[in-house]
DNA sequence: GCCCAGGTGGGTA
DNA sequence: TACCCACATGGG
């Protein structure tokens, strides 16, 4: 399965699920939590983080960085890896809030190569996070590589399993066009086509609605 | 009880 | 570079 299948499969995916309104945020600094807080963690774990998060005021860059380091592991805790996260946070909290007053917009500001460097910089923020945060939550024009991402292609066959990170993040960019619209649909129609038959170890497409499509792309078990 | 999840960083050979 | 491991909760 040669790379050029990459914009067929962004038609096929796009036609079956259509629009999918990405990123599950309802504000820009939703997607920086969200983006630590989904960190190898089920989403629905995350959105139990963030109801807690909403609940008690804090999902503003200010109100989140007053709180004590035992409240913000106490509202975070059912997204798992609960202290590491709190301190990812409060590392972002003291670039946010010390360096730009809070303002996400002018940390988020200038040449995309820049900012991922300053995201990239902070412990606890690696590339899949950085990239998340640039494309969903400062437009910039990036695609996001996630697990899914890389099971899908290493099933199809475009890329190695372990393939790294900037090789599969090269393959898309330079496969499709810079576009930031595009870049956010087709890594979150990924996700849902990766919710329904390309599970880890079960890559069964029973109810899939793109049958048809993994046949084609030999996604077992009907290669 | 066991496996898994939208990663990251540190350690070792 | 290439593995191995800790990190933690909640759902199937």
């Amino acid at each position: 399965m040669p790379t050029q299948s990459i914009p067929y499969i962004y038609t096929r995916l796009s036609t079956a699920f259509g629009p999918q309104h990405w990123w599950p945020a309802d504000s820009p600094f939703e997607v920086v939590l969200g983006a630590v807080l989904t960190q190898n963690t089920r989403w629905e774990n995350v959105r139990m983080a963030l109801d807690n998060l909403r609940g008690a005021g804090v999902l503003v860059p200010g109100a989140m960085a007053s709180l004590e380091e035992a409240e913000l592991q106490a509202l975070i805790r059912p997204a798992g890896f609960f202290r590491q996260k709190s301190a990812t946070l409060r590392r972002v909290l003291d670039v946010l809030v010390g360096e730009y007053g809070g303002s996400l917009e002018m940390f988020l500001a200038g040449e995309t190569p820049t900012v991922r460097a300053r995201l990239l910089n902070i412990k606890g923020v690696g590339p899949e996070t950085a990239d998340s945060i640039l494309l969903y939550a400062g437009t910039h024009p990036i695609f996001v590589i996630d697990a899914y991402t890389r099971r899908i292609c290493s099933r199809i066959g475009v890329c190695a399993p372990k393939a790294p990170y900037a090789e599969l993040q090269h393959m898309f960019m330079h496969a499709l066009p810079e576009d930031v619209q595009l870049y956010n649909e087709y890594h979150a129609l990924l996700v849902e086509l990766a919710k329904c038959c390309c599970t880890k170890n079960k890559p069964q497409c029973n109810a899939c609605p793109l049958e048809d499509m993994c046949r084609q792309l030999h996604i077992p078990p009907f290669a």
